[in-house]
DNA sequence: AATCCGGGGAT
DNA sequence: ATCCCAGGATT
C-alpha cells in the first residue's frame, strides 16, 4: 500500500484520511461516474461556487450537454442560457472555448495530464491537477480553497493563505503525503475534509477529524486563529437605474458587451446615477419608445463580489418609434415568454423581473 | 501581485 | 453585515 519512497509519517497521514473517506465521503453526482467531461463540468461549476448550489445546475447540463462534442457544437447563447443563475458567466464561455479546443487539437479526447489540461481555456492550475488526478489517477495534488485551509492548520501556516507562496508550500506538502496510487480520492478526500470538518469561519469539527491527532492548531488550541485572512478590500457602491419599458405584453431588453460585468447576458435598459422621471422617459426616447405613461418602482441593492448596485428604477409605458433608426440599438422589444426561455439575465434585475 | 468577475448560504 | 466558497484571466 505505501510506496517505498514516502516516509512513515506520510503513509499513515494518507492512510488515515483515505480511510475516513472510504466511510465518510460525500455521495455526489459527479462522483457516480467520473469520466473527464463530468469533472470538467463539476470542476468550473465548482469554482468559488458551493455545492449545494452546483447539483442542479450540473445535471441539467449534462442531461442537454452529454459529452464535450456537444458542448463545442453549442451555441454560447443556450450556455449562458443554461449558466444563468450560477455567476462567474466567463468560466462557461472559457470552457466552450476549451471544448473546441479538445475538439479541433485533440481528436476530441480530452488529455490527461495538467500540462496539456492547462493549455485549454478556462483551466488553471487546480482544475488541471483535479481533472488529472480524478479522472486519470495522475498523481498531483489539487490545491483549493479547501486544502489551504486544512493546510494552514495542519501545519499551523502564520502567513496569509492568499498568497503564491502559500500555494506552493501547501503543494510540496500534499505532494509529500499523497497516495499515489489513489491521487483522485486523495484530493477529494481533502476536499471533503475542509467542506465537513476543517470548516471556516467559527468552529471546526476537529472531534470527528481523522488528522486530530496530527494537527499543529488543534494541538496549539489555534483552530479558530488559523488560516490567516487577508484584509478584504471594500466593495465600490454605483448608484443606476433601471428602466422597464413595456409595449404592450413585451418588455425593452438589451445585450451586454462581450467584456467585463455580465459579458454577454441580457439586461433591461439601465444608466448610471439616479435619473428623475424626465430623465427617464428622455433616456427611453432615446432607446426609440415614446412614453406614455410613468411610475417609480421599489429602489434595490445587489451586491457582487466587488460592486454594489445600489438601484433605482421606473417602469415605462410606451410605443415603439417608427422613426427610430433602430440599426446600431442594442436594445429592442422582447416576448415576456423568451425572457423566461431564452435569454439569460443575471440575478441583478431580478426585483424588476416580476410583472 | 492586484484586480476583475456572481451569487448565495452560513454566521 | 461579513465571510467565503472544488479559481482563472487579465493587467
Amino acid at each position: 500500500m505505501n510506496t517505498s519512497n514516502r516516509n512513515q509519517q506520510a503513509a499513515k497521514l494518507s492512510d488515515l484520511l483515505l480511510s475516513w473517506y472510504d466511510s465518510e465521503r460525500r455521495i455526489l453526482p459527479w462522483r457516480e461516474d467520473p469520466t473527464p467531461y463530468h469533472v470538467w463540468v463539476s470542476e468550473i461549476m465548482l469554482q468559488q461556487t458551493r455545492v449545494d448550489t452546483v447539483i442542479e445546475y450540473y445535471q441539467r447540463f449534462l442531461r442537454e450537454l452529454p459529452d464535450v462534442k456537444a458542448l463545442a457544437e453549442a451555441e454560447e447563447e443556450r450556455l449562458l442560457k443554461l449558466w444563468q443563475g450560477l455567476g462567474y458567466y466567463s468560466r462557461i464561455r472559457n470552457m466552450h472555448k476549451g471544448a473546441i479546443q479538445v475538439m479541433e487539437e485533440y481528436g476530441g479526447e480530452i488529455p490527461g495530464t495538467p500540462k496539456e489540461l492547462q493549455k485549454l481555456s478556462g483551466i488553471g492550475e487546480y482544475v488541471a491537477a483535479a481533472i488529472s488526478s480524478i479522472a486519470f489517477a495522475y498523481p498531483i495534488p489539487s490545491v483549493d480553497g479547501n486544502l489551504l485551509r486544512v493546510y494552514a492548520r495542519m501545519t499551523g501556516y502564520e502567513e496569509s493563505i492568499r498568497t503564491t507562496a502559500a500555494r506552493k508550500v501547501a503543494t510540496a506538502y500534499y505532494e509529500e503525503i499523497l497516495d499515489r496510487t489513489r491521487p483522485g480520492d486523495m484530493n477529494q478526500a481533502l476536499m471533503d475534509l475542509g467542506a465537513t470538518i476543517c470548516l471556516p469561519n467559527g468552529a471546526p469539527l476537529c472531534g470527528k477529524c481523522p488528522w486530530q491527532m496530527h494537527c499543529e492548531a488543534r494541538r496549539t488550541g489555534k483552530e479558530q486563529q488559523l488560516p490567516v485572512k487577508e484584509e478584504k478590500k471594500q466593495r465600490r457602491k454605483e448608484k443606476r437605474t433601471v428602466l422597464r419599458i413595456r409595449t404592450g405584453d413585451r418588455v425593452v431588453i438589451g445585450k451586454r458587451p462581450e467584456r467585463g460585468l455580465l459579458a454577454n447576458l441580457y439586461e433591461l435598459p439601465n444608466a448610471e446615477g439616479w435619473l428623475t422621471e424626465a430623465q427617464a422617459e428622455e433616456a427611453c426616447r432615446t432607446l426609440g419608445y415614446e412614453p406614455k405613461a410613468i411610475r417609480k418602482l421599489k429602489p434595490s441593492k445587489h451586491i457582487f463580489s466587488h460592486v454594489e448596485w445600489h438601484m433605482h428604477a421606473f417602469e415605462i409605458e410606451a410605443e415603439e418609434r417608427p422613426d427610430a433608426s433602430a440599426a446600431e440599438n442594442v436594445f429592442f422589444a422582447a416576448e415576456k415568454s423568451a425572457l423566461q426561455e431564452e435569454y439569460s439575465i443575471p440575478t441583478a434585475f431580478k426585483a424588476y423581473m416580476d410583472f
